[in-house]
DNA sequence: CTGAAAGCGCTTACAG
DNA sequence: CTGAAAGCGCTTACAG
C-alpha cells in the first residue's frame, strides 16, 4: 500500500541502505547522491514507516500517561504540561483515564498496550502496593502524586503534609479555629487524602487545637458536586465551621457554591482554602486560596526520570523528587485584599 | 530482549502458528494444546509485541485527537469522551493539544507520527482549507468543531448559527436589547467565532433589532483571562449592555468577574450566557446558562466515523454530521428560579 | 487441526 | 562512501 524503503532505492538507482542513510541524515553522504535520493522521495511521496522502526529499534517513542479524570482541570492541566515536556524530547504522549477504578489503573501500570508505549506516568488513586509487584519491569513507570508505595519507582509529588500545613496555617493566623476537612475518604492509611488530613490535623495541633473529627467530611468523589454535597451535609448536621479546607480546588468551589445558596458569606462567615490551583479557583466570584503544586515541574521532572531510564542510563535507585509548591492567598480567606 | 513467540514455541514444542493461535484465540485448536501452550506462555511471561503485530497487520489501533488546548475544559471533557468512545471500539488515543498554532495543526493533520497512528481527529482553530490538500489520504481524518472547510472530509458539529441564535432569543426574551458579543476574532469569514456571531446578528435582526458593532468584542484567547479583559474594555469605553452573550463559557465565566468587580450585579444589572456547557459553569457563585453540546454524540459521531473508514467500508462521501445540542438555563440569565 | 515459510518496512553490522 | 543480507516479532496464505 505504503511506499516503502525499497520503492525509493529502486526509482533513484541506490541501495536501500543509502536512502536509509540519507532518511536518517547520516552524515557521509555525497550531497549529489542526497540531492537524487530526494528527488525521488518527493516523486514517490515516501514517508517513512514508524512502526517498522519501532520494531527495529525496540522503540517507539511513545510514553503514556495515565490519570483519573481529564476532566478533572488540574489533571487536564498537568496532561498538557506533560505533553509539553515529553515533546522536548522527542516524545509523543498517550493520554488515557482510569476513572479512578484501581482495575484500570492495574490494567494501565502493567503496560496496556504492551511494546507500543516505551515508558509510563501514571497518577493512580486506588492502586495498592500489591498490584505493583509483578508488573513487566521493560517499561519504567514513574507514579506521581499523593499515593505512597513500597515498591521502587520514582514517585513525583509535593510535600502534601507541608502544603496543607501551610493551608491550615494560613487560616488559624486569620482567626479561625473550627476549620473543617472536606474530601476524606473512608478506607485505610493509603487513601489519597490521606496526606493532605494528616496536614490539617497536625497543624491544628501544633497549634494547640484539638482536631474535630466531627468536622472531617467523607466524600464520594473529588468532583464540585462532591464538594457541594459534602459541604451541605456537614451544614445539615449542625456544624457551622468558619473555615474550610478542601482535599482540593473543585472541592473548595462546589463548597462555595452551596455557602452561597445558603446565604452564607466568604469569607466573613466562612473562609474556604482548596489544593491544585486550577484556573476555575482564579475566576470565582470569590477567588479561592489554594496550594498551588509546580505544576510545570511536575511533568518536567516527571519525563526527565522517564527519559533518564529510557536512554539506558545506570539504573538509579528509585528517586522521590518533591517539586515546590506555594500557597495562593486569594480573597475567600483573605478578604478584600486582592 | 523479550520472550517472542518463537521462544514460546520452543518451549511448547509446537510451531509458532499454533501459538499465535492460541494468542489470537483462534477456535479450531483443542483444549490439550491450547493448554499446553498456555503453560509455556505463562512460564515464559510471553507478551506479544503489538509493534510487530501492528507492522504485519499495516494498522496500530491507535487514533490520535489533536484539541487546540487541554486546559480549556470544553476540549478536556471532550478528550474524555473521546477516549471512552474509542476504548468500545477497542481503540487507543493519543491526546496531543495544538496550542490553536497553525503550524502544529498542519503538521497533525499531515499525520504528525507517519503509520502509527491510523486515523486523527482534529479540532483546528487557524487551520486552513489550503493546508488540508496534499495531505496523505492513507490516514483518515476527522474535522470537529465550529471551523468551515472545502475540503472532503467527515465533519462533525454542532449547528453553531442556530445554537447562538437559541442563547440570543433567550436573552430577548427576558427583555434585554443591548447584548453583547464577547470573543470575536479579527481576520476573514472563517474565523472560529464566525457562526456564533452570525448568530448573533441574525437573531437581533429577526427581533427587529440593529446589531450594534459597539457591543463586539474582539478577544485575544478564549479563556478566563481574555474574557475578563473583554468585558472591562467594553466598560472602559463606556458600553452598558444589559446582556453578554459569550463565545464560550471560559470567556463568559471571565465577563462575570469582572462585573462582580464592578459591583455590577447578575443577572439583574447585566445577564449572561456563555456556550459549552463546562462544569464550572455549573458552579459558579451565579450558575451560568449556556449551550449544551452533546460531547458524548459528538466523541460518539468523531469515532464511529473514524472506524467505518478504518474498517474498509464502502469509502462513503464525507459526511456532516450534527449533533444534538440544548439551551441550559440557569440563574446567570433567569434569575432566582433554579 | 498444525507446520514451514514468506514478508510487513525498516536498521545495522559486515563487506567492499 | 555504498551495497547485499539478516533480522526485529509478528500474521497469513499455503500445504498437509
Amino acid at each position: 500500500m505504503g511506499v516503502s524503503l525499497k520503492d525509493v532505492a529502486q526509482r533513484a538507482g541506490v541501495s536501500v541502505k543509502t536512502v536509509s542513510n540519507v532518511v536518517n541524515s547520516y552524515p557521509h553522504v555525497t550531497p549529489q547522491m542526497r540531492a537524487r535520493v530526494q528527488k525521488a522521495i518527493d516523486e514517490l511521496g515516501y514517508r517513512p514507516n514508524l512502526t517498522a522502526r519501532h520494531l527495529r529499534k525496540g522503540r517507539t517513542g511513545i510514553i503514556a500517561l495515565a490519570v483519573p479524570e481529564l476532566g478533572n482541570p488540574y489533571f487536564a492541566e498537568l496532561a498538557g504540561a506533560v505533553i509539553d515536556a515529553a515533546a522536548r524530547h522527542d516524545y509523543t504522549v498517550l493520554v488515557d483515564h482510569t476513572a479512578g477504578r484501581r482495575e484500570r489503573e492495574i490494567h494501565v501500570s502493567q503496560g496496556f498496550s504492551s511494546h507500543v508505549i516505551d515508558g509510563l506516568i501514571l497518577s493512580p488513586i486506588h492502586l495498592e502496593t500489591e498490584d505493583l509487584t509483578g508488573r513487566d519491569e521493560t517499561v519504567p513507570l514513574v507514579l506521581l502524586g499523593e499515593r505512597e508505595y513500597e515498591a521502587p519507582y520514582d514517585h513525583i509529588a509535593i510535600d502534601n503534609v507541608a502544603a496543607a500545613r501551610e493551608a491550615v496555617r494560613h487560616l488559624l493566623s486569620l482567626g479561625h479555629r473550627r476549620i473543617a476537612f472536606l474530601g476524606s475518604r473512608t478506607g485505610h492509611e493509603r487513601q489519597p487524602a490521606h496526606m493532605r488530613l494528616r496536614g490539617w490535623r497536625e497543624e491544628l495541633v501544633a497549634a494547640g487545637i484539638e482536631p474535630d473529627e466531627a468536622l472531617v467530611v467523607v466524600t464520594d468523589g473529588y468532583g464540585r458536586a462532591d464538594g457541594a454535597a459534602a459541604m451541605a451535609a456537614l451544614l445539615d448536621r449542625g456544624e457551622r465551621p468558619d473555615a474550610v479546607f478542601a482535599y482540593n480546588d473543585l472541592i473548595a468551589i462546589g463548597a462555595m457554591r452551596t455557602l452561597t445558596e445558603r446565604g452564607l458569606r466568604i469569607p466573613e462567615d466562612v473562609a474556604v482554602a482548596g489544593f491544585d490551583d486550577i484556573e476555575d479557583g482564579r475566576f470565582c466570584a470569590v477567588p479561592l486560596t489554594t496550594i498551588s503544586p509546580d505544576k510545570s515541574a511536575i511533568a518536567r521532572l516527571a519525563v526527565d526520570r522517564l527519559t533518564a531510564r529510557l536512554t539506558g542510563q545506570p539504573p538509579a535507585e528509585p528517586r522521590r523528587e518533591r517539586p515546590g509548591h506555594r500557597l495562593v492567598i486569594r480573597d475567600s480567606t483573605a478578604g478584600r485584599s486582592r
